[in-house]
DNA sequence: AAATTAGGTTTATAATATAAACTAGTTTAC
DNA sequence: GTAAACTAGTTTATATTATAAACCTAATTT
């Protein structure tokens, strides 16, 4: 009973992120910024964290003159996402 | 979209508590302990957290010579952890 | 050419969770 | 009968986390 909730996950910005990146293929920093309404600051950190555990694969590029940043969610990240709403189906009943 | 999700709920500790408190009348400090595996510290702080928010009450008694705590959901934590989990559907499809 | 905007990152601070240490009393073992 | 261990917690200190403020580089506008 009541698995721990991944930490990494359990995070609301984090959550957004993953959310809104697991039914696309990929999508830009901008877009993820717009839909989280996140400052980018704290946008950038918690890329940066998924990131690193490799939850999400951050790709870099120019979009004409400008930098982009493109996210996307790998395997790893998909599995995480989904083990983490079973576990929270202990906490809620849903 | 992505509604902000109540900060007092989305924490893994409380949100076993609230969760362990909805369904019964009432249970008692060292039971919800037992349940969640929680050290007896952060429970004690998480418990009086939820008890300043109104969403549990809190009574102390003696179960004979030793002290006891009782909790219970208050009508304000059912409708909160209710909307709660209704913020998290925008989050995570189910 | 100065000010503003785009698209971020880094760093500092505020908030939170957690464990360690403590309180107050009770029971058990010596 | 007293020291050790246990019950049932609370308080305080520390570690972790989230968030925003400040910053950076380059492009664009006025």
């Amino acid at each position: 009973m009541y698995n721990n909730l991944d930490p990494l996950l359990h995070s609301q910005l984090r959550l957004a992120v993953m959310s809104l990146l697991m039914p696309v293929e990929q999508a830009e920093f901008v877009w993820i910024k717009e839909k989280t309404m996140a400052s980018a600051g704290n946008l950038s950190v918690q890329i940066e964290k998924l990131s690193k555990a490799k939850y999400i694969k951050v790709e870099k590029r120019f979009k004409g003159k400008y930098p982009q940043t493109i996210c996307s969610v790998t395997d790893t990240g998909k599995a995480a996402f989904e083990k983490y709403i079973e576990d929270l189906k202990q906490y809620i009943n849903i």
